[in-house]
DNA sequence: TCCAATGTTCCAATATAATCGAACATTGGA
DNA sequence: TCCAATGTTCGATTATATTGGAACATTGGA
């Protein structure tokens, strides 16, 4: 496989997107590519866990249509779609991953 | 039981949010509930479910902490958390239920 | 050509969730 | 007091997801 497919916005539901987003190991993933801001290989996303099941949450992530990864030699490099989703979605992605940030700080809320 | 047990907005976590509504039958509910803008009895939301069914998906919407049940009679009336959502959690629901309506009206997007 | 690095795929095991009938609880009215 | 109405709880079944080891595919470099 030289590259990997993507779903196109078109077909991006929003009830996959909420179910991606609602578990920890995906948030996780998710959050960090939001706060890093360029692209992550999945080995610098790597949270302790087998690669057969990190490989596991990215191809959800993938389908859902939060991640879009670019292989790159050896390396897959991954990043959030977010511009997109804000474009067919607007706020929601946004307002989960405010959020998140909402959970972690107790002044903010 | 006389009336039923809800947690406290602090307790309520923004992942159980996202897998409350990560389901098509308790998204409708949220959807009906918010678009009815009333309290509404388990009875009206019912969607050719058993009972049985229909009780389990309220549970975990209230345990979400997105549904409040008040007992009146026999009936239990419904109603959206949305305000105290809101607060904790702002724009999420909103962008959410926006985006339901989008996904269904296709001129909005 | 060989090999290490990076992930994916496959598969089986385990865990979690959804479904729904039947029994139960509570209420209000006849 | 009896009963119908409204939901919940229980328990069993089925369906779906997660986990992780092992094998595999692809790439780039030695």
């Amino acid at each position: 496989m030289r590259q990997i497919k993507h779903p196109a916005m078109e077909q991006v539901e929003l009830i996959e997107i909420l179910y991606a987003l609602a578990d920890p190991t995906r948030m996780e993933i998710v959050v960090r590519l939001a706060k890093a801001g360029r692209k992550l290989t999945c080995g610098e996303l790597d949270l302790n866990r087998p690669k057969s099941s990190m490989s596991h949450h990215f191809k959800i992530l993938r389908s859902a249509g939060l991640v879009e990864t670019v292989v790159d030699g050896t390396e897959h490099m991954n990043s959030l779609r977010l511009e997109e989703i804000e474009q067919k979605y607007p706020g929601v992605l946004e307002s989960v991953l405010k959020a998140t940030q909402a959970s972690v700080d107790p002044d903010s809320h």
